[in-house]
DNA sequence: CACGAATGTGGGCGTTGTCAACATCATTCC
DNA sequence: GGAATGATGTTGACAACGCCCACATTCGTG
């Protein structure tokens, strides 16, 4: 009946599932992924190592769930950055910053989430609600190229494309920085990526 | 003193060292990286367990070797598009295309090489190999950059946030391929990417 | 030829994912 | 109210793995 997450006086755990879920989130973003093991996970929570099987088929299971959370943050950071009018939301471009600055931003800020999110094979294959937040997500980067071109960028062009092309934008500059991918020896600073795209994309 | 992989006479391999390199390769490709253990490639050596130790500090470190291998390729890639001659080479964007393409079509050839090269944190840290490689493979993309802005294209944009941005779009569309994040009811065939992004950065 | 360095072997340890058999609890139906 | 049933948790075990150790074999070099 209790849920509290570490002691536990009954047999049952009473919200074991969920506990796992957050516990496994809380582990990724302190110690990465290659530190979360479902032994670990299972005796943090004052349960025994099986435990866990009564509620994920596999390990692969519990981290396509936790991808399907990642997923829900991302869109639902995205729907906020959307939402949000830009200063000088005449110019075209800055309508789109504002979703693109998120997802970079989401990127740095869970990292580890972020690698689980899209690096797990065909992620939308396994589990409904990854793909249903995933197209919420992309659903913003969507009306924000709508946006953009209705105020004049890239007017005449396909939207689809379009968006594609912009997400594979932010996806590649998300990697960069996640995976430490340029060069020290670079002059270049990691708040000066819009300016980089806004001398690719103009 | 022979270094056929599989059979050996003599006590020692011979050349032991490359033979894990290749053999690890060749997992990789046909098995993913989920199912590469050192064990296993020291039998299928006809070598024990251990003896990879004597080479390898640690799994990492044949990783780590194995993803500089990787960068090699990847430079040879783009170092052989960038000296082809494209067909309209009056055409900024067509001087472009051959660098991106081949970038492209490397992260489809060599999916879990590719996913080891660029996931593998600091990877330019560990091996002044990878280090090299890919600083080659970069000065690609850095000259390809110049020779169409050469031809007019973002004639008066600082060059390098130009090859950064570029850069992170074709990881980004690479990331996009080799994870299949593109939602299959989306109508669009993986030969457009081209099109895509040139909508983008025309 | 001897001797040290390089290389390969065998055994073993600790961790992990996973399975099977069993225990405990909650719910529902007679 | 009690028994059956399914959900949930436990214990024990197994195989695979990365890795360490002591030891064996071979190679190169004086």
């Amino acid at each position: 009946m209790q849920s509290s997450p570490d002691n536990r006086d009954s047999y049952h755990h009473g919200d074991l599932k969920q506990a796992l879920l957050t516990k496994a989130l809380e582990v990724l973003e302190i110690s990465g992924l290659e530190k979360l093991s479902l032994r670990d996970l299972a005796q943090s929570l004052g349960v025994s190592k099986t435990a866990p099987y009564r509620h994920f088929k596999d390990k692969e299971q519990l981290l396509v769930e936790v991808a399907a959370e990642g997923f829900g943050y991302l869109a639902d950071s995205l729907e906020k950055a959307t939402s949000t009018p830009s200063l000088d939301s005449l110019e075209a471009l800055n309508t789109l910053q504002p979703v693109l600055e998120a997802y970079i931003v989401f990127s740095q800020n869970h990292p580890e989430l972020y690698k689980i999110m899209f690096s797990k094979i065909g992620y939308g294959l396994h589990s409904e609600r990854c793909k249903v937040n995933a197209n919420r997500a992309m659903g913003c980067l969507v009306s924000s190229t709508l946006a953009a071109q209705a105020l004049g960028w890239k007017k005449d062009s396909p939207s689809l494309p379009l968006t594609l092309s912009l997400w594979s934008l932010a996806h590649g500059w998300a990697g960069m920085f996640t995976e430490n991918l340029i060069p020290p020896e670079i002059p270049f600073e990691r708040d000066n990526w819009w300016e980089s795209v806004v001398t690719l994309i103009r």
